[in-house]
RNA sequence: GGCGCCGUAGCCAAGCGGCUAAGGCAGCGGAUUGCAAAUCCGUUAUUCGCCGGUUCGAAUCCGGCCGGCGCCUCCA
């Protein structure tokens, strides 16, 4: 059974989706006017893992990630770099589609965008002022928060807590807490025709209308940032709600944000973010509010993918997680136990890790360990894990459940000495891969270990490896000779150009930081 | 001011009423190694911000306090 945190009831409930057997999940996504930071793809890598964990529970998902590619803050910015807001909204879709891909994130289905659902925006609008629940005002049309008598209910907050000033278009509302669903254009503005003039869809309305087009009146999971739950949140669940007299969405999802944390603030003790020099102007705060997030396509030029991936599962996806590069090395380090073991297991087997073809599911995953010790561990191992993630998506539990099979998987090969060049035990070597087998199978619910980690780059490569297995022969005839300084010294001037060598009963192997 | 989240070892982080408080990073000891690296074993919280309360039993529930953070009209 899983059980998932619903925003809506503030608690945990038990997943069941409102068609058996199928799932619906909306995700918002980017305003495309910027290139993305970091924390625009919490969300993405959060959903995408959902989606993984959910298909291999052995539903059949849909999971949409809408980009909103018409808005105030693309207006600007296309209006400031002098392009046509188009270009920039396909320059920036662009960008964040290639960060999606480095981290893996390949499971979702649609990606709708605002302006190619014009007509359903307009349909979704005309509706609502029929039924009495928005208005016109001046070419705008607005939505009357006042008609909606459980509005807030999101948020957890009384309607009169909600009353804003109106901002700057408070004359046309007739409440302040009223939202536009349609703002007239001002001229030589991106518009498109409606009923009520010309211009463009409000912040909220795209959300309702495409979730609509997509997955129906009401669907099983609606995602989003914690910053999402009002208004935007609030407001596609009143405007949804009237215009169909049903639930929008069962379950309301919502991930923990990115802090921006500066990197030496932990020195004397709990909390205390003292800072000093360049650093001291860098507060921890939202991440999207720091002037230092940098664009995500420069983060990937120092960090694998999978490591970024792999840092932001662990951590549960409700809490906040303090961004750092001295974490994300940490995390680094972490995964290399696993790709160590992939390099060992190849050793061992003769056969790569990653050929490996994992059980698409939990249920064919399912496997009796009869009376061998190391299997009756991996199956403790897996429930375990599988306990976590039904648990709300504990991804941090779930990976901790990982190390623990590695290091089991790690023992295995010690104690039956299956890495010696002895002839190998076919009985051991099979539990090996049942257990490695294993260990693909929940990493791929997650999304991880599906390829190779990236290697370095192709160009210096060929000469590097040759020269590299040249020195190994040199210093393999010094060591048996005895020669153990110019072994050593042949060690440590590799290391201190960034290659670690590891001396095995089979050869040296080199590896390049 | 309103609504809400968080405070678990040196750092990060699971656990959210009852087995010995997961796991990672860092450190230390041992096995292994010519020495290393890697791996394995052991070790690092009698205790979960502080003070009360509920309970046979609390890191987990309730109240108060201290400390950190988010949202409150366009940020994922």
């Amino acid at each position: 059974m899983i059980r998932v945190y619903n925003t809506l009831s503030k608690s945990k409930e038990p997943f069941e989706p409102v068609t058996p057997g199928k799932v619906g999940i909306y995700l918002c996504g980017p305003t495309v006017y910027k290139p993305s930071h970091i924390g625009h793809m919490v969300g993405p890598v959060i959903f995408d893992t959902i989606k993984r964990y959910l298909t291999y529970s052995g539903y059949d998902v849909t999971l949409v990630v809408n980009v909103t590619d018409v808005d105030d803050k693309l207006i600007a910015e296309s209006s400031e770099r002098k392009i046509p807001m188009a270009e920039l909204a396909a320059e920036m879709t662009a960008d964040y589609m290639n960060n999606l891909a480095a981290l893996g994130v390949d499971a979702i289905d649609h990606f709708p965008r605002c302006t190619e659902h014009m007509d359903e925006i307009i349909r979704f609008t005309s509706t609502l002022i029929e039924e009495g629940f928005a208005y016109e005002s001046s070419g705008d049309v607005y939505f009357e928060v006042g008609n909606v008598a459980d509005y807030g209910k999101l948020s957890h907050q009384g309607a009169e807590a909600l009353q804003g000033d109106g901002g700057g278009m408070a004359e046309r509302k007739r409440a302040g807490a009223d939202f536009a669903l349609w703002k007239s254009a001002k001229p030589g503005e991106p518009a498109w025709d409606s009923p009520w003039g010309s211009g463009r869809p409000g912040w909220h309305i795209e959300c309702s209308a495409m979730s609509r087009r997509l997955l129906g009146e009401t669907f099983d999971i609606h995602g989003g940032g914690l910053d999402l739950v009002f208004p935007h949140h609030e407001n596609e669940i009143a405007q949804s709600e009237a215009c169909h007299g049903k639930p929008m969405a069962k379950y309301w999802m919502h991930n923990g944000l990115m802090q921006a944390s500066s990197e030496i603030g932990k020195v004397g003790g709990r909390h205390t973010r003292a800072v000093e020099g360049d650093l001291a102007t860098q507060e921890v705060g939202k991440i999207s509010k720091s002037k230092g997030s940098s664009a995500f396509g420069e983060m990937l030029r120092e960090f694998p993918g999978e490591t970024i991936r792999f840092f932001l599962l662990s951590t549960q996806y409700r809490r906040p997680i303090d961004y750092s590069e001295t974490r994300i090395r940490e995390v680094d380090t972490g995964l290399e136990t696993f790709y160590r073991f992939f390099k060992r297991y190849e050793r061992v087997t003769g056969s790569s890790f990653y050929q490996i073809r994992p059980p698409a599911t939990r249920d064919a995953g399912d496997f009796q360990p009869g009376d061998d010790a190391m299997l009756q561990t991996v199956a403790e191992h897996r429930a375990r894990f599988l306990e976590a993630m039904d648990d709300d998506f504990n991804t941090a539990g779930g990976i901790g459940a990982l190390f623990d099979l590695v290091r089991r998987l790690n023992k295995f090969i010690e104690d039956e000495k299956l890495e010696e060049p002895k002839k190998p035990d076919t009985t051991k070597l099979a539990a090996l891969q049942q257990g490695t087998t294993t260990l693909c199978e929940l990493a791929a619910a997650l999304g991880l270990f599906r390829k190779p980690p990236q290697e370095m780059p192709a160009g210096a490569h060929e000469l590097t490896g040759k020269l590299l297995d040249l020195l190994m022969e040199i210093r393999a005839d010094a060591r048996k000779a005895k020669d153990f300084a110019t072994a050593d010294r042949i060690r440590n001037a590799l290391a201190e150009l960034g290659v670690t060598l590891e001396d095995r009963p089979g050869g040296t192997e080199w590896s390049i930081d």
